[in-house]
DNA sequence: GTTGAAAGACACCATCC
DNA sequence: GGATGGTGTCTTTCAAC
């Protein structure tokens, strides 16, 4: 399970998803076929879960970005998961501990946005909303 | 900026960052130039910032994952920055409004490794930790 | 695990509409 | 903005080691 040329590979895969075999063979100093079975495995596994992209949201309009939690009022855990999972907005949805049931991230495109936003979710609990300025990491 | 040719190109590479020019130009009724000009220049744009990969930490070893937030205290903004930077175990951390500084997500093998963690974090500040127990999305 | 060879698929570039 | 065609490269899947 713990390998250091697959942790390697994960890692290169992390900051570059499309690079090639070829190249990716080189960086490990392993051949070509090695990888692609090495690869192929993880995938299997599931523990490469997705080839995916990540996209400036900013640049496309959505120029607010929040994290909410909200506990959830008269049971409505199903009725929550289900509107949330609708949403093509949300980054993320966490149950968690603690006095809050549920942390997501969701991305508007102004205040505006935000506040119709927030009506939404008052049927289903008690929100708390904190603004994110900026990401370090 | 809006354009929804775009807009599929960008869900579908979100879906699968490793499809073919080919494949992708089919799904979207344009040809395979086509389709690499409108990707080079999202990738210009910073539009598309990264092709990466989801990894399935829990099958990793990494069987705790937290949200924590950090209060910082004498002004250490600057060297929580930094230490939370160097940590290759943080998926996201957020500058946020509100009572907190930062919100942060970290993975840790096991309970031991999240208390020696949050030891770590206390002479930036104070802090409040949310478990994660499962992902909605 | 490696190398080497084959077929097929792909990306890239120039050219054209 | 878009399409088409040619060239070189890459991936994949074998085989044998």
């Amino acid at each position: 399970m713990k390998d250091l040329i697959n942790e390697k590979i994960l890692n290169i895969l992390e900051m570059n998803s499309r690079i090639t075999i070829n190249e990716l063979s080189k960086q490990v100093n392993l051949s070509a076929p090695a990888v692609r079975e090495r690869i192929n495995k993880m995938e299997e596994q599931g523990i490469i879960k997705d080839y995916t992209i990540n996209i400036d949201y900013k640049k496309l309009g959505y120029d607010v970005e929040i994290l909410i939690e909200i506990i959830i009022k008269n049971n409505r855990y199903k009725d929550f998961k289900e509107f949330i999972s609708e949403q093509d907005n949300v980054e993320f949805c966490y149950r968690v501990s603690g006095e809050a049931c549920f942390v997501f991230k969701v991305r508007l495109e102004n205040m505006e946005a935000v506040e119709s936003f927030i009506d939404l979710l008052q049927p289903y609990g008690h929100t708390k909303s904190q603004f994110i300025f900026s990401s370090v990491i």
